[in-house]
DNA sequence: CGATTCTTTGAAAACAGTCAATCTGTGTGG
DNA sequence: CCACACAGATTGACTGTTTTCAAAGAATCG
């Protein structure tokens, strides 16, 4: 199970910024030599807890969870990262603080990567690309603000349901532990909200 | 009791704004004269569910809530704004969409508003406001993240020690039942906790 | 003070977590 | 290709935490 053809990746990316914003074929020009093609078997890490995070990752295939491990070793997801998703723990890449999370691959993904360097020196060198990023980061902020809202106000099955409306499809290519967990629930409370809902 | 007087309001913003960044007496002169000094008074509203929010309100004195109402009456606030923070839903200022949120005064207040417009001209017009705008907006966005991470990791008392330790001081100003909300816990099981922990 | 708002307490019920066993599908190495 | 190991999902019995409902006690404000 290889991710397929190598080629057309970063198509994904100019694609996904065209919807986005007015960029011209040189802009993407200059944004394609950032890149790094970097494909992510299954299980591979992106970022481990404790290194400073040197990339922004987009998700052209595939998907990525970012995690904490508590204590007791129980895994505790705080985002999923889709395709045409970014990936990559902005705290660190913005404090070059050692990162709190880990960010690896649930299923085979194809990433491209762009230096934290770089990144920063294409918001500077492109208007629209900044542009982009800062509503990119909007956006992300007021999914927050919906996801503490759940957080705090419904019950375990509301949060699922709310789930299955958030992240169409997402539920049945995951494994459903880490709904849970991204959840906030057990993987048996999880399975027994299903049963009820069926 | 009314917020003490009326002077000096704006000098509140203008040293946190300073302490963020390199404004100069003529940057914090255009913003002063797009600023509004608004007091509200404990349980007035500075904008109702449905309405479109039309201003930034930068906290001088006092502390603000922003919290949606459930079918069963029942609040839950999403956050809380004491002295420098900024209220005001940036989903419905960005967008023009009739904001999910209700925003009233736990204390007696003031603020100073800013318009919607203005508030996008300045970004414009000083590079160091719309900086200093988009670090804060980057920090909101981390703290997000660390609630979200509390919401689905850590047990009720557990969420309590952490609201202790994130906003020292307030929860010895704010109705307990409103951090229970804000914990998305009930008034009951906030009481019992604390009870437990003296 | 009288009224309202807020907090505490108790008992019962609902809910979610834990532990342990079983069941299912998938992928790997022989 | 089969057998086995393994990751994942389900189920049941039990425990523990949190909610709910109801009532009574503080505290605050006008």
């Amino acid at each position: 199970m290889h991710p397929p053809h190598p080629a057309p990746t970063f198509d994904v990316l100019a694609k996904y910024l065209l919807s986005k914003g007015d960029f011209t074929a040189d802009d993407l020009r200059h944004i394609q030599a950032a890149t790094l093609l970097r494909p992510l078997r299954k299980r591979q890490y992106l970022l481990h807890a404790g290194d400073v995070d040197m990339y922004h990752g987009f998700v052209a295939q595939g998907c990525l969870r970012t995690y904490t491990v508590d204590a007791k070793g129980g895994e505790h997801i705080i985002y999923f990262a889709p395709e045409n998703w970014w990936a990559g723990d902005q705290e660190s890449l913005a404090s070059g603080q050692p990162s709190r999370y880990n960010i690896d691959a649930i299923e085979d993904s194809t990433l491209l990567l762009i230096k934290r360097d770089d990144f920063v020196r294409l918001r500077q060198e492109l208007p629209v690309f900044n542009s982009v990023i800062n509503a990119i980061l909007y956006r992300g902020f007021m999914a927050s603000q919906t996801r503490i809202h759940a957080a705090i106000s419904y019950s375990a099955e509301e949060k699922y349901r709310e789930f299955l409306h958030h992240f169409p499809g997402l539920a049945l290519r995951i494994p459903q532990h880490m709904v849970a967990s991204y959840l906030g629930m057990t993987t048996e409370t999880l399975s027994r909200i299903r049963n009820r809902l069926k």
